[in-house]
DNA sequence: TTGTAGGCGTTATCAT
DNA sequence: ATGATAACGCCTACAA
């Protein structure tokens, strides 16, 4: 079934029926109806490579996800997906490896689909340093501050990391805490991990407390199993803490874990903070302190963002947005 | 840049190219290798929509995902890329609503993209029954049994929900348990929540245990919130019990949260399982008991169902996985 | 082994 | 308001 099948149905010339499927103007009353009716009855649909063959650009919007198993990217795509479906535009939503390269990914996703903008939830600076000059469609990144890097069509939603972390900690210190531990992203490989790994140095060091990055900090990945065998190395290697800071709530829950099999209770024993907010933190026993990414709103301005580049509106914006420090029932002051 | 320039770049006929770019025969050691050397100094890439246009199909597979928030569809989509990606096939993922209709979707993908198979995460038998006769590429269902439905190209990969409910119930019968509630998904509206709310009816029944659905029964949504508030609810509306069966490990966390606010230990007071054998179960406190859907080896066959119909073996297989009961710290005898 | 050319289903231009 | 037709980039007989 092609528009030429249903021009020859309803006896009008197949530009007459693209017209209608269009909603192009100069086509009589009559013909639409006629038209709209027999699509209708065939169910009908156009042939999406046909279309963007001719057109040499898909209507799409591409999504492109680091990290298959990200429980804040599941939540942000959860918003995107319905923002985006208030549009008329079409979403792709392509995942890759924690460790792949999103940036050569896109160029390839751009060359084949031709999408008419990129949305990435996650993302490494220096990929985007090195090749993003090939993409030239309006692109967001979520949670991965680019403002470093000054393309015109790049565009990032994020909460100052550093300074959200700042604050955390600076909430343990106001508590009474002086021995604090931190849990984060490897500052080496992630631009995430150092920002909040940074602004925790900062807190501790304004309030001059001692920290010994090789005793009490680890760099690993934002997984359970990585949160639960940072805090058993912690422990096991002389770092005394009566507050933990993890980077992820994922961490955190390995992190309470862990303590819980040493025998430490959360939050008589150690405090514990995380980052991001999930929606599991406030089923847990005890509910999560977490410094809160606003998922539905970093959601929603991104895809707004990306909309009004695509539309016409030129220039890169670089938006923060509030985070908020969720004190809940995982901390309280440390025992005298 | 098309096949064409590469074309009058290198000498050859686009024809030539096309072979050598799809590893045809017949192309000469040096025609291959000039065109090959030009393929990579351009980057060159073959424009999708015109491939497929001429082709009359993608070379591609499709995962229909129903409900973006599902933690075990995350952890099954995970493998799935993997095992595809080593397969030559692009993958497309599309994500809906969970109260969309998953096949209704599939087929108006099926006549966008004209993928070669489709891998369905969840799904409805009576949409399946309603509409699939009209997709005729391949198609797998993970945790979903379609064996009640013989279309020759609609397999299933599933646990035998009904059975390892009826086993978990047991168990908790075993420990002594008289007095338990179940909470599941709706049966009128959810498969998987009716066949897991029948295995444990089974299971109770079997073992003359006092049951009384409307009150100790609830049949919700299968998240972390629905797990909260069914069991206030239960709580709230006569049911006693000292142990909780619920269908889901999100509704798991959530009833933990609900009974501890209750005054409710876990599992001192109430045992809890259930269902899924999500990761992050392994880190709670209690670490849960739950029943294990293997998603690494679900994962795994369905994509080995659907290639193999792909390459050409026919028929529908309807493999049941063996599921596991994980019997962890929320789990122990009642109080006497 | 290589080249030529037709057509996949659309859109858009140019007539009518 | 409608119709005929030339592309879009690729694959694939068929011809050479």
């Amino acid at each position: 079934m092609t528009i030429k099948d249903l021009a020859a149905q309803t006896g009008y010339a197949v530009a007459t029926v693209s017209r209608v499927l269009n909603n192009h103007p100069n086509v009589s009353e009559k013909a639409r109806a006629v038209i709209l009716q027999a699509v209708e009855e065939s169910g009908f649909q156009l042939n999406a490579n046909a279309k963007q063959l001719k057109q040499q650009h898909a209507t799409s919007i591409l999504v492109v996800v680091k990290g298959t198993a990200n429980e804040l990217f599941s939540e942000l795509l959860e918003t995107i997906q319905s923002r985006i479906a208030e549009t008329q535009y079409p979403l792709h939503v392509d995942y890759l490896d924690e460790q792949a390269n999103e940036v050569r990914r896109a160029l390839q996703l751009c060359r084949e689909k031709k999408p008419l903008g990129i949305l990435f939830l996650g993302g490494n600076a220096e990929n985007f340093r090195a090749e993003f000059e090939k993409i030239d469609v309006p692109c967001v990144v979520l949670t991965n501050d680019m403002s470093a890097l000054a393309y015109e069509n790049l565009s990032s939603v994020t909460v100052d990391d550093a300074e959200a972390c700042r604050c955390a900690v600076d909430s343990l210190i106001e508590r009474g805490h002086r021995k604090i531990a931190v849990i984060s992203g490897d500052p080496e490989t992630s631009d995430v991990g150092r920002a909040r790994y940074e602004g925790c140095l900062k807190s501790l060091k304004n309030h001059g407390i001692a920290f010994d990055p090789a005793r009490d900090f680890r760099g690993v990945r934002f997984s359970f199993r990585d949160g639960y065998t940072a805090t058993l190395d912690l422990l096991e290697n002389g770092s005394e803490f009566t507050a933990l800071f993890t980077a992820s709530d994922v961490m955190a829950v390995g992190a309470i874990r862990a303590l819980h099999e040493k025998g430490l209770k959360v939050p008589q024993d150690v405090s514990v903070i995380g980052f991001d907010g999930l929606e599991v933190g406030s089923y847990l026993v005890p509910k999560l302190s977490s410094v809160v990414q606003p998922a539905q709103m970093m959601a929603q301005r991104s895809v707004e963002i990306l909309i009004s580049r695509i539309e016409g509106e030129a220039g890169a914006i670089h938006e923060t947005v509030p985070f908020e420090l969720w004190e809940r029932e995982s901390v309280t002051v440390p025992k005298k």
